[in-house]
DNA sequence: TTCCGACAGTGGGGTCGCAAT
DNA sequence: ATTGCGACCCCACTATCGGAA
């Protein structure tokens, strides 16, 4: 197959609106693309690479060679040229890359370029992902969606999945196993507001347990041989040693765990996320760094134990099996409840010892990948401050001619002026996306540039966010995690605005 | 007919490893 | 030594579609 056929098939999608008829447009490309090419239109058309990361990102894009006339690259040159920058990339020249680049781009048109961009930008936006392809799978395979879905949580690739529904159908995709050593698609967590809403959510009783402000890991054992995997199933054994015999010592050889990986004090509270990501994410002399900055695992859920695969079982046996298996030591915290007082109790609890909030857990839900659904539903505090707005940005995509991102500052009474303390878009809703451009553009002042526009320090806006952290790069040294916006306070002057002072207090 | 679950899009701060400067 | 880039940790929120109620 061409990769033009891709190319126009991904324009009709972007140009649909409507969810069905881009499943339409999908499945009829796949009806008719060979066995040896599924996986990888599959791949392209839901903003995937076969190889997934090639070491091409966006700047390795600018000025590229004049495009073909003709289109004719195939799906198969095109994804044997990508292999082969992946494996010049990994060997280190960026020179040799940008040849293979600039060779991959100067056969194309114009029309296959501006999509190859994108797709290697990782910026598809064409309005279809994995949950809109696993819905075209279904509908060109004659399979029902749900086992699409289930296939998609036991392979963690949706591209293998598709290209086995496409050739056995049903069957194929009822062969899927959990393989021991092979990742799963991991579950996610919705989220509330509050416990109540959570446990409304979740079904009461629900499990509630201590949500650790660390790093997702799901970690493999078969015989003597461990490995562990991120939430985007990456193969992380050799940064976690003491993981890696933690559970070396269990007493069953054959397991799939769940859980999370902190670095805790040595009196048992947590260190920032920062530390325990830095700790994760070095790869260089772990030795000395687990010496220094040690990582507790606790685990919260168990989808194989001794040649049973248990992720159909609801999460109560699952837990009960969990219990069996791993010491209560390695076990994340969790209280079963069907009583507001005593969750919201546990809650304030998990707070006060400096974790960052509960995940509420229906007691009957299987493991399902994806679906932010009502099975885990996660609760956090908030915090809010009253901050200036210092400049915004210009969106992009949908929000294209509209002032978006903003810079938000606080107030400094030694300096006289504001501190910038980070950035938000969140939160916005199109009529205040309106609004705000057009009084923006009234506030102007100062240097601009394409990207941003500075305002008289007047507006007051209402920030919600998660914590203060150690920032390297904001002036004041600290910034905001997850700063969204609640509402403008017209009612507010900027001389009313919350402090640096009052910032300081929150950072812990 | 209305409601609500699932999805995609729109970007945020921070960290590491690596190549180029 | 420093800088820029790519990849990947953590992530919240709104608009929209279409099936459920």
């Amino acid at each position: 197959m061409l990769l033009i056929d891709v190319v126009r098939v991904s324009e009709a999608v972007t140009r649909t609106s409507a969810r069905l008829g881009k499943i339409g447009h999908l499945a009829e490309l796949l009806g008719r693309v060979g066995a040896g090419e599924a996986e990888i239109a599959i791949a392209y058309l839901s903003g995937e690479l076969p190889q997934r990361q090639i070491g091409v990102g966006w700047r390795s894009l600018q000025d590229l060679p004049q495009p073909k006339l003709a289109a004719t690259a195939t799906l198969t040159e095109v994804d044997e040229l990508l292999s082969t920058i992946k494996a010049v990339s990994g060997q280190g020249s960026q020179a040799a890359r940008k040849a293979l680049v600039s060779r991959l781009f100067a056969g194309l048109t114009r029309q296959e370029q501006a999509f190859m961009l994108r797709l290697l930008g990782g910026e598809l936006r064409q309005g279809a992902l994995d949950g809109v392809m696993i819905e075209a799978v279904a509908k060109a395979s004659g399979a029902p969606s749900a086992d699409v879905r289930r296939a998609l949580t036991l392979r963690g690739w949706l591209p293998a999945v598709g290209a086995a529904a496409l050739t056995g159908g049903v069957p194929a995709l009822r062969a899927f196993r959990l393989e021991v050593g092979r990742a799963v698609s991991p579950m996610l967590a919705g989220s509330a507001p509050n416990v109540v809403t959570a446990l409304a959510k979740a079904g009461a009783p629900a499990s509630l347990e201590w949500k650790l402000d660390g790093i997702r890991v799901q970690v493999h054992r078969s015989g003597g041989e461990v490995k562990v995997f991120t939430r985007t199933l990456d193969d992380i054994t050799g940064r976690l040693p003491e993981l890696v015999e933690a559970v070396l010592e269990l007493p069953s050889d054959d397991l799939v765990l769940d859980g999370e990986v902190i670095a805790l004090r040595p009196d048992g509270r947590p260190h920032p996320f920062q530390v325990t990501a830095s700790r994760a994410s070095s790869k260089v002399d772990v030795a000395r760094l687990r010496e220094q900055t040690p990582l507790s695992v606790f685990f919260f859920d168990l989808l194989r134990v001794d040649g049973a695969d248990l992720l159909d079982l609801p999460y109560s046996d699952r837990q009960e099996a969990l219990g069996r298996a791993v010491p209560p030591g390695l076990l994340t915290p969790r209280l079963v409840t069907d009583e507001v007082a005593q969750a919201e109790k546990f809650f304030t609890d998990v707070v006060r010892a400096g974790h960052e909030g509960l995940v509420v857990k229906s007691l009957s839900s299987p493991y399902a990948a994806g679906r932010r659904g009502a099975g885990w539903v996660k609760v956090k505090p908030r915090h809010t401050l009253d901050l200036v707005v210092l400049a915004a940005e210009w969106g992009h995509g949908r929000r294209q001619g509209k002032l978006s991102n903003l810079h938000l500052g606080a107030r400094d009474p030694e300096g006289g002026g504001f501190v910038m303390l980070g950035k938000t878009f969140k939160g916005l809703t199109d009529e205040l996306l309106a609004w705000q451009t057009e009084r923006f553009l009234e506030l102007a002042e100062g240097p601009a540039d394409e990207l941003t526009v500075r305002v008289r320090p007047e507006l007051v806006v209402e920030i919600a966010f998660d914590g203060v952290q150690r920032s390297p790069r904001y002036p004041g040294g600290m910034a905001l995690r997850f700063a969204r916006v609640l509402r403008y306070r017209p009612d507010k002057r900027a001389e009313d605005a919350d402090t640096m002072e009052t910032v300081r207090s929150l950072m812990l």
